[in-house]
DNA sequence: TTCGCAAATAATGTCGATATTTTCCGCGTA
DNA sequence: TACGCGGAAAATATCGACATTATTTGCGAA
């Protein structure tokens, strides 16, 4: 099995280093949701000229991080509850989908990808690096990543960052110590290596929803739904 | 109720013309899959400049109907079975979500909405103007448009214009009169107006999937899945 | 003839400047 | 004081030009 280097985030064109750093920025709330995004302001902070950060900013429209005015500029995506619901719910179904296929076309090298992610995301909250949160999705993904649709895991990985940036937000990457979130993590993982996918995909989704509840109750916001 | 327009395509900025512009194209078929989409060439096709084809391709490489190789360019994306099987699949999952939620928030403005766009839809078949498909995609819409769900309803957008562009290819706009299409709209749209979510969705499932499994066929191509 | 290397060609990606549009501010009027 | 109308300031969107990178072409050697 080929080992993937833990991904180089310095190389590639300026456009892909801007995309990248704008949407960490929005994603870790060091960008926050309404703010107005002036070319001008990101083309000093990130050092590079206006093109790069136009596409990056278009890029993200598509994504939901960033929304676009006609002629009036780009501003990061608002936040609400209706919002978070619909993020959360989407990510349980598509998720519990992927999952699903993913686990039907088990192959032994998926197992090992599965098992070497947790290892590396285990490990980095125990030496307690920046690296965490990426190795957290790292870890999810790919859990997902034998599924073999591209198009589906795409929507995945997507609706991850619209609901990890509510996590940052809600300011709670501590929390995390409180409920066993590793035990979680390894009852998945070992339901899906155990090819079994109606428990791998219950206790997903109860995973999902734990943290969900816990954060829809600090967005304050009164909003219907 | 507001009576909306038939969309304008002439306004706008640049941008927005130059990304519907290339999207059609794709979508039609006059690009076709695998093609090379050089920037010069759009940029004297289109009469304008390398930015906003730029911030267009960007979107569209989004929207998985062109593919950007890092250095090397963009190009339409490649059409295939398996490709065109997902599509199928992810369409008929989200948009029975979609129109699950759209028929449980019912209410008169939207039965009013579908209602007019099923008959844009048939009058333009009549006529036999280009306006069909895009009125077609707008009827289709319209059943999800009560959702309240935006994230999704732009999958199911997006998923359907990934869908259509098989369709193009495959080259039978005229099949249609074949099977009585309109008369599966009709029942769908009875249905979603009746409120009977299980029958409406079976219809539109099998509406999409008889289509489909007729595209599959034309599609050559003998890979696996 | 075929292969590989190197120069020429072409295309991408990036920058700085400009025209157009929006936003902000202050002034005059009811 | 409140309102609305300009005009100044700022920001967006777009263009044309340049540097950098890929691709093709042609030449020489095995």
């Amino acid at each position: 099995m080929q080992i993937a280097p833990a991904s180089n985030s310095a190389d590639g064109s300026a456009t892909q280093r801007t995309y990248l750093a704008i949407r960490r920025m929005i994603v870790a709330g060091v960008i926050k949701p309404g703010e107005k995004l002036k070319i001008e302001q990101l083309r000093t902070r990130l050092d590079t000229g206006a093109s790069p950060i136009r596409e990056a900013l278009s890029l993200l429209t598509s994504e939901h991080l960033v929304t676009r005015i006609d002629q009036r500029g780009f501003r990061a995506a608002e936040t609400s509850r209706k919002n978070f619901n619909e993020i959360l719910e989407m990510r349980c179904e598509l998720e519990e989908m992927a999952l699903r296929k993913s686990i039907g076309r088990a192959t032994d090298a998926w197992e090992e990808g599965v098992m070497l992610a947790n290892y590396r995301m285990v490990r980095a909250r125990q030496q307690g690096g920046e690296k965490f949160e990426d190795l957290h999705k790292a870890f999810h993904m790919a859990l997902l990543a034998n599924c073999d649709a591209p198009i589906l895991l795409q929507f995945c990985s997507q609706l991850y960052d619209l609901n990890i940036r509510y996590r940052y937000l809600a300011g709670l990457a501590l929390n995390y110590q409180k409920r066993d979130v590793d035990t979680e993590h390894r009852r998945i993982m070992e339901c899906a290596i155990a090819r079994d996918a109606d428990t791998a995909s219950a206790e997903l989704k109860s995973h999902y929803r734990q943290t969900g509840a816990f954060i829809a109750e600090l967005i304050g916001e009164d909003v219907s739904d």
